[in-house]
RNA sequence: GCGGACGUGGCGGAACCGGUAGACGCAGCAGACUUAAAAUCUGCUAUCCAUUUGGGUGUGCGGGUUCGAGUCCCGCCGUCCGCACCA
């Protein structure tokens, strides 16, 4: 076979990845236990995707960077779960169905196997037999039955409760997907309505999923802190203020105890029951509580808000002196969601209540001194929340805030009118959903025996196929007979829930299901116990609390009853940055939005952009993430029939620093394919032994960049890896034909072999048999380092005067700092510039620099 | 407002633990090969002065610690991200 000049991607894409499927290569080893194989196991995940149809760049940057690793891994001796699947279920089929009458299990099924097949082309080693996707009756059938477990454990409840309501979905969203107060998806404004809905307390787990944050030592910081602020643990005091008079009051929550003395009103939320029961005789305050609630919650409309209040002309006792009175007021600034809805205003140390008296001119005392500041009467319009002593505060005077609030939480529970508590921000988990295309949750209402649980043999309770999607609404509650049913327990007619599941329940366990996929059971915890944690789990930062809390939760929760016995799913998370593209426009004049265009209908030039259809120059915009709106997408299948999946995923992992955003360029695929080319080329010399004689210095350049590369692949720094295999390539080329230099171009191919496999394979094919170990390369082993080479015997060593770089020498390698200064000291052009004098000190690093102070 | 991250050539970025700043790639310039183009190869490419050898400046800005700072400390400026009347 001669060998072709150039390497044809595409026939090598088909070919290799049929070659692997036929081996089934990427099969999961299932021993999975250092053991019984006596090799460590490496779980490799990626998130799954949602099954919108198309794959798009950030679906190709996420999951070749996996897929480095899991390869890597297989080098390096693991046993290796590298599986995919689907997020099947969400609004997107519905909606599909809605406006284009097709089924979302066909649309969904549709899509799954046109994005399966783009996939495939990159080249992915894959353990596709343990593919899954979430709209599986198999899958969701056994996460009825997980949902049932931990009903029996007492973690789902159902309560009553005022609900984000999205108008345009026509669904219930969780708090987490409400932004700025609109639909996460929809975009649309969320109003309050009142519904009954099943809850995962994930509250009771609150405590604990904060203290976890701790053990992931391997997680961002950034995630951590996200989820932290997310729970929000908040210590104070939680008690009641009587009303003047004696009549019972309310409660407030205080995290600042300690300037109880400094209280100059109480202040409850317009939506507090108080408030709501004085409004009924009081037409005045109805009208300021309905103003309140127009107020908007975006970020702009919270930035510039008045704070507003309202005098009730209530007063209540102070707790620590009852013949002190403060007035009760309703303010639009206390929420009624968190805490107790009720406040006590401490104007001189919160700047939210200074601005309100300030306003109202309500009294502002000081009870916190940092210096000698003492006087009562607080000035200035900025609140003093920093540290100091009490003052101004009878039996606390003189006290640190720490001494203070204890001391205060302390005489509270001992008379009786307070305790020191916990307030967290983190609410339950609402998982009601009004929609037909997820997991029906499997219960029943009956008119006699109230609400029970569908027994496990009855499950799974599956979807109708026969749905009517031509109006909003749930379809499922009114198909005319799949909700009527029998009582598991009577057997009188009842009927079945119609809410199904959060899709964010879906993806809080699909990665044990990975792991391990019995029929009859969600999964097998003896292998769930080999192959859990995740080891390296990579995903969008977008997922940073959502979802990365929910499993969190869902694996405590599955651990608390029992089924698996780790804490935390993933041990190493990483979150990649977007794939981003710069943007080409017109303007359309006043008022109209700009038109955009596609990449692939501009011409690019160093100098601007020209419109392909008549030449005449467009605008260059930021560079910014991929999005279908600003038309600066480029599509992953075009990219692989011109290129063939090794460049693509080459670029994708060049240059850019994987947790940051990576600028697509033509320019920098064409790089990445003229790469590929090259190593082909220098690939086809690797048995030209010149005259068959050693190269030292190539051999430890050689021997180094297996070591590098491999530690840069290990830490996912493949920018670094691409970078240093650039170099080597750049040294081979330069090294004259000889044993080592044919060795080096063959040890080449087993480096390149986790990002371009399919140009490793073909390179690896050619190669004599006395070279190659293994068949296919995607079974070769990491090549050995030989730690003899991996340390020059010379060295260069910097010569500094004062600091500045003036010579260099070439020097054995660890000399010590005598004959180091000596030499340094010995060179002309350092004799000339001490200019005969004695250095007043002389600094030496061994082995890299000497530094004279003249 | 609170919290966090980051500022290095024309661009993406590299630089171990404080020790040669700019690796590697892109873009650009010059040259070789070619009838020509593509492809490929070679060289140059932070900046200013001298242009042969050298010297000055330079990692957002201003200070500081140190023999030595892109890296550590203090204070600014800018960009991005997250949260948000959370009591």
């Amino acid at each position: 076979m001669t060998r072709e000049t150039r390497f044809g991607a595409l026939a090598a894409d088909a070919r290799w990845q049929a070659a692997w499927e036929s081996a089934n290569s990427f099969a999961t080893t299932e021993t999975g236990d250092a053991k019984d194989s006596g090799r460590p196991k490496a779980y490799i995940l990626e998130m799954f995707p949602y099954p919108s149809g198309r794959i798009h760049m950030g679906h190709v940057r996420n999951y070749a960077m996996g897929d480095v690793l899991a390869r890597f891994k297989r080098m390096t001796g693991h046993d290796v779960l590298h599986p995919m699947g689907w997020d099947a279920f969400g609004m997107p089929a519905e909606n599909a169905a809605m406006e284009k009458g097709v089924h979302p299990n066909g649309w969904t099924r549709a899509n799954i196997d046109a994005m399966r097949g783009q996939l495939k082309r990159l080249g992915l080693a894959i353990d596709w037999t343990r593919e899954l996707a979430t709209c599986d009756a198999d899958y969701y059938g056994q996460e009825q039955a997980l949902f049932l477990d931990l009903f029996a454990a007492g973690l789902v409840t159902r309560k009553e409760s005022y609900v984000n309501w999205d108008p345009v979905d026509m669904t219930v969203l969780a708090n987490e997907q409400v932004i700025d107060g609109r639909g996460w998806r929809s975009g649309a404004l969320v109003e309050k309505k009142k519904l009954s809905q099943w809850f995962l307390k994930i509250t009771d787990f609150a405590d604990e999923l904060l203290e976890g944050l701790k053990s992931l030592d391997q997680w961002p910081d950034k995630v951590r802190l996200m989820q932290e602020n997310w729970i929000g643990k908040s210590q104070g005091l939680e008690f009641s203020f009587r009303l003047a008079g004696g009549a019972p009051g309310f409660d407030v929550f205080t995290t600042r105890p300690d300037t109880l003395y400094g209280a100059s009103f109480a202040a409850i939320s317009p939506d507090h029951p108080l408030a709501e029961r004085l409004a009924k005789d009081s037409p005045e305050l109805a009208v300021f509580i309905a103003e309140c609630r127009r107020q908007g919650t975006s970020a702009e409309q919270l930035e510039t808000a008045e704070k507003l209040g309202f005098d009730t002309g209530l007063a209540v006792e102070h707790p620590l002196d009852p013949d002190w009175h403060l007035p009760v007021w309703v303010v639009n600034y206390v929420l009624m969601d968190y805490g107790t809805g009720a406040i006590f205003g401490c104007p001189a140390h919160d700047q939210r209540d200074l601005d309100f008296a300030r306003k109202y001119d309500l009294a502002v005392h000081r009870v916190i001194a940092d210096g000698d500041e003492d006087g009562q009467v607080f000035h200035g319009d900025e609140a003093y929340v920093g540290t100091g002593r009490l003052v101004n505060s009878h039996f606390l005077n003189g006290m640190g805030i720490d001494e203070a609030k204890a001391a205060v939480i302390a005489r509270a529970e001992h008379e009786g009118w307070g305790k020191g508590t916990t307030v967290w921000r983190l609410r339950d988990w609402g998982v009601s959903r009004q929609r037909y295309w997820g997991t029906p949750i499997p219960f029943i209402h009956c008119p006699a025996c109230g609400l029970v649980p569908v027994p496990k043999g009855q499950l799974p309770i599956v979807l109708p196929e026969d749905a009517d999607f031509s109006v909003p609404g749930n379809p499922l509650d009114r198909h005319p007979t799949w909700k009527h049913t029998s009582c598991p327990s009577c057997g009188g007619e009842a009927l079945r829930e119609t809410d199904t599941l959060d899709t964010f329940v879906d993806s809080s366990w699909y990665f044990l299901r990975f792991a391990s996929a019995p029929a009859d059971k969600p999964f097998d915890p003896a292998v769930i116990a080999r192959w859990l944690p995740v080891d390296q789990y990579i995903g969008g930062i977008e997922h940073a609390i959502l979802h990365l809390l929910y499993a969190r939760f869902w694996t405590r929760a599955l651990q608390r009853i029992g089924m698996v016995d780790i804490k935390e799913p993933f041990a190493s998370l990483f979150t990649q940055g977007m794939v981003t593209h710069e943007t080409y426009s017109r303007a359309q004049g006043e008022g109209l939005p700009p038109l955009y265009f596609t990449p692939d209908e501009v011409t690019r030039t160093a100098e601007g952009a020209t419109l392909d259809a008549d030449g005449a120059p467009v605008e260059v915009g930021r560079v910014i993430k991929m999005s279908k709106s600003k038309k600066n997408v480029v599509d992953p299948d075009a990219i692989l029939d011109q290129y063939g999946a090794d460049a693509a995923r080459w670029f994708m992992l060049s240059d850019s620093p994987p947790e940051r955003d990576l600028p697509w360029s033509e320019a920098g695929i064409e790089g990445a394919w003229r790469f590929v080319q090259r190593l082909w080329r220098l690939f086809g010399e690797s048995e030209n032994t010149g005259d068959g004689g050693e190269d030292i210095a190539l051999a430890r350049k050689l021997h180094r960049a297996i070591a590098v590369v491999a530690a840069d692949i290990e830490a996912l720094g493949f920018n670094k890896a691409v970078a240093k295999i650039h170099a080597l390539a750049n040294d081979i080329e330069k090294a004259e034909p000889s044993a080592t230099r044919a060795e080096a171009c063959a040890t080449l191919i087993l480096l390149v072999a986790p990002m371009m496999p399919h140009l490793a394979e073909e390179a690896w094919a050619g190669l004599p048999d006395a070279r190659r170990t293994t068949d296919l390369v995607a079974d070769a082993a990491w090549p050995a380092v030989n730690p003899a080479l991996l340390a020059d015997d010379e060295v260069t060593i910097v010569i500094q005067v004062a600091g500045k770089r003036r010579d260099e020498i070439t020097l054995a390698k660890g000399l010590d700092k005598e004959a180091v200064e000596a030499a340094a000291l010995a060179r002309p052009r350092i004799a000339e510039l001490l200019g005969g004098a004695a250095p007043k000190k002389v600094i030496v690093v061994p082995d890299r620099l000497v530094n004279i102070v003249p």
